[in-house]
DNA sequence: TTATCTAAATTGGTTAACCAGATTGGTTTT
DNA sequence: AAAACCAATCTGGTTAACCAATTTAGATAA
């Protein structure tokens, strides 16, 4: 509990501390390739720990918004004040996506990545998406809880798509599927069964190298999902 | 030069730790729930620093693999060993994406933002779209550079479409997509002209809250970037 | 024997000291 | 006057000490 709060107290001091640097940019008009001052002084002059600005300098490093070198300094990014400020704003304003945004935008990254898949994926792909699909009809078919198994086979097929960000995205998004699913019971063994089924199908027109197919009955498979996921809201 | 290798060192040494811990999770057979042992042991186990240990449990605990409890210990999340060591494979595998995952990605993610936005823009959306595309216009008219000015039009889109994971993973690829272009030089006079209209037929459909066309505009808008992107491999 | 309480040890989180390398300003040399 | 050099200073990065909360184990009391 107490965590909770802290952790969110935390958070917060981080976006205070983001939207001071946006407004010290703004003040000092910074350019492209200017330097910051030192995390020190920044700490003194925000009067936060020096841990807290270098967590917020990171943050907006991984935005691609600042660049730190070491020894040396931590300087603007090669990027105006006009999309550093649009940027900094978004990044303040991102909330934690809801369930209803996660499953949209999984369904969005799946039935892309099957139709990838049947275009680009190996034998040894292939071969995974296979296996990954047996260990999953067998926990099925012995009454055994499936969830991981499902989630190796969707991910299987995320690998063969060859695109790095998507399987990136994939990974991203699982945690807050799983933990939501888990929450809601989504999955029972009826609708364990007919994913043998689905599964099987979208599996099939991988390998025949279908991509229309292939993102046909992923979106199949998915239907139902999406139907109980909205009329849960 | 020198920062580049270490921090694929560092890289390294945060890999082998992750498998490392995979390795201990198998080999111990800990189960969800159960404790890991304390970053010092671990420290000294993997004769590491403990802050390399702690970046690489706050690593799994981003992609919902661990959790942390403070002064109580590290636990395995309700995720079963199959799972465990699918998604740390994944995670290991992963490398950086490239310039065509990035585009790939980017236009999946912008068609289907600028289809939400035409469905759910409120008032106040569109408003700040039409704010964007003013500014960008204002720009290529002077004959000025205008990539931050475009961005920012697209990434007002992606807020509009009221999808946070969408929002975040536009943000995510952003930065690799606007250093690459900088660095293919894909933008000149002519292209910013065009993109003029095709901007404004994007806004046209969001305001008259037509998701098929939106994504239509939006479509026509990427094809010559599309284009572009797989012929300059 | 069981339950309860207390103090010591253990935990993840935080802070302050330290490090090596880059920068800078002044000094010396040519 | 200009170039070369050098030491003091400043930088982000790293490490070790510290902290408060928790857990644990043993002593005590019922």
């Amino acid at each position: 509990m107490k965590l909770e709060i802290l952790k969110n107290e935390n958070h917060d001091i981080q976006k205070k501390i983001i939207s001071k640097i946006r407004d010290l940019i703004n003040h000092k008009n910074l350019e492209p390739g200017d330097k910051l001052p030192s995390e020190r002084t920044l700490s003194e002059k925000f009067e936060v720990s020096r841990g807290n600005i270098r967590e917020a300098i990171q943050k907006l490093e991984f935005y691609g918004l600042l660049e730190s070198i070491p020894q040396s300094g931590t300087f603007v990014a090669n990027i105006g004040v006009t999309a550093m400020n649009g940027m900094i704003e978004d990044i303040l304003r991102l909330e934690e996506p809801d369930f209803k945004s996660l499953v949209e935008t999984r369904i969005l990254l799946e039935l892309k990545t099957a139709q990838l898949a049947a275009m680009r994926r190996t034998e040894e792909d292939l071969q995974e998406i296979k296996d990954a699909l047996d260990a999953y009809s067998e926990k099925v078919i012995n009454g055994e809880d499936a969830v991981q198994e499902d989630l190796l086979f969707h991910l299987a097929i995320a690998k063969a798509s060859g695109n790095s960000s998507m399987n990136t995205f994939m990974l991203i998004i699982t945690p807050g599927i799983i933990t939501n699913f888990e929450k809601y019971h989504v999955c029972d063994k009826n609708q364990a069964f007919l994913g043998i089924q689905e599964h099987t199908d979208i599996y099939a027109a991988i390998r025949s190298q279908d991509p229309k197919l292939a993102k046909e009955k992923m979106k199949a498979h998915f239907k139902i999902l999406y139907q109980y996921c909205y009329n849960q809201k």
